[in-house]
DNA sequence: CCTCATTTTGTACGGCCGTACAGGACGGCC
DNA sequence: GGCCGTCCTGTACGGCCGTACAAAATGAGG
């Protein structure tokens, strides 16, 4: 291409084994933005390529295979929800607190979680990523209850995809006003 | 493969023009549920023969272009969504009402409709299937208004998530308990 | 019976994907 | 200065997609 130049130009004081890679970075938050709009399977290494400037051997480079960046990407959320299933709650309400919560701090990434995905697997066993599937039946489960009533499974999607799909498609607004108005939201659609 | 047989086996009387073909009829369905299922894209004209049990280039012959197993899908919830568009209403709960009975009555093809797609343009031109686009920011703006504030935004993404994504994954319960529930849910949402 | 339209198959092509591999540019370090 | 590791490029391969085309199977109608 044009500029292509080796090493790392940016920090002088970076050692070899440094991690904390610029074009790394930029990589995964391309990805990042583009997995969160376009979805998992509908972007190529092609286009994280292009959106910043390089070829896509590149992109391969640092990502060996492909599910590496999903996983990478995923993965502190991924933690937060196993940790968020893992808890103990007194009653819905204090679920779906928690949840909004968690959907709320990691609103880029998690249409990632919940949808999409689906055919990310095998990633490097012990790291979490393995029971990374099917996270919205789980979501589920623990909101309804087992055995729920139809209305109870009808409140409890509705809940779950309104938190979701509103966190997506909001992340330019502060995040605090976003969290106080969904739970508020969630709560009163379990509640109808 | 075993047992391929020409012709119109099924009905005696079928006349030469008919379209009431079974085989059509059995692709139709089987790629509906596939599509629901799976999303657009993520579904090739392999799978939806090996699910009728034929080879793709017979799904495609019946096809043509396989935008077209879209369009047919979708066309007549498209027809009912953009009437429904076109109509006023007296308040947001009006609009919710109808949009919720929409949904729950076409929710086998809703995801298609309001997500995934993006993809299937080029219909016909005159047919329903071209203003096919972003319907889902269509929805958006007729129950937010022009403007809306923050708060509005996050329960008008949240209401008509809920929604949609209630509907879609309560295909197994009988229309009016989900409609009834769901009504109550995205009005409660909009209003908390 | 023979012909014809319809349906299905098999084969083949170009395109894009993710991946593998060899080579080149650059900076750090001895 | 010479070596080495890191980063990136170019090229190439196999795989699956949607599509095109020729040919075979089948039933309807003269």
């Amino acid at each position: 291409m044009i500029g292509a130049t080796g090493g790392t130009p940016e920090n002088e004081t970076m050692t070899t084994l440094d991690q904390g890679n610029a074009t790394r970075s930029r990589i995964l938050a391309a990805a990042r933005d583009l997995f969160a709009e376009r979805g998992y399977a509908a972007v190529s290494l092609t286009d994280i390529a292009a959106a910043v400037g390089l070829t896509k051997t590149a992109v391969a480079y640092h990502f060996h295979p492909k599910d590496r960046l999903a996983a990478e990407i995923i993965a502190p959320a991924a933690d937060d929800l196993l940790t968020l299933l893992g808890t103990e709650f007194s009653g819905h309400r204090e679920f779906l607190r928690a949840f909004t919560a968690f959907a709320v701090r990691h609103r880029a990434v998690i249409r990632l979680l919940t949808e999409d995905i689906g055919g990310a697997d095998n990633a490097p066993p012990g790291s979490p990523g393995e029971a990374i599937r099917e996270f919205g039946r789980e979501l589920f489960t623990r909101l309804a209850g087992p055995d729920p009533s139809p209305g109870t499974r009808v409140r409890a999607w509705a809940a779950l995809a309104a938190v979701q799909s509103a966190v997506a498609k909001t992340t330019d607004l502060p995040p605090e006003v976003v969290e106080e108005t969904l739970t508020a939201a969630a709560i009163a659609v379990f509640e109808s």
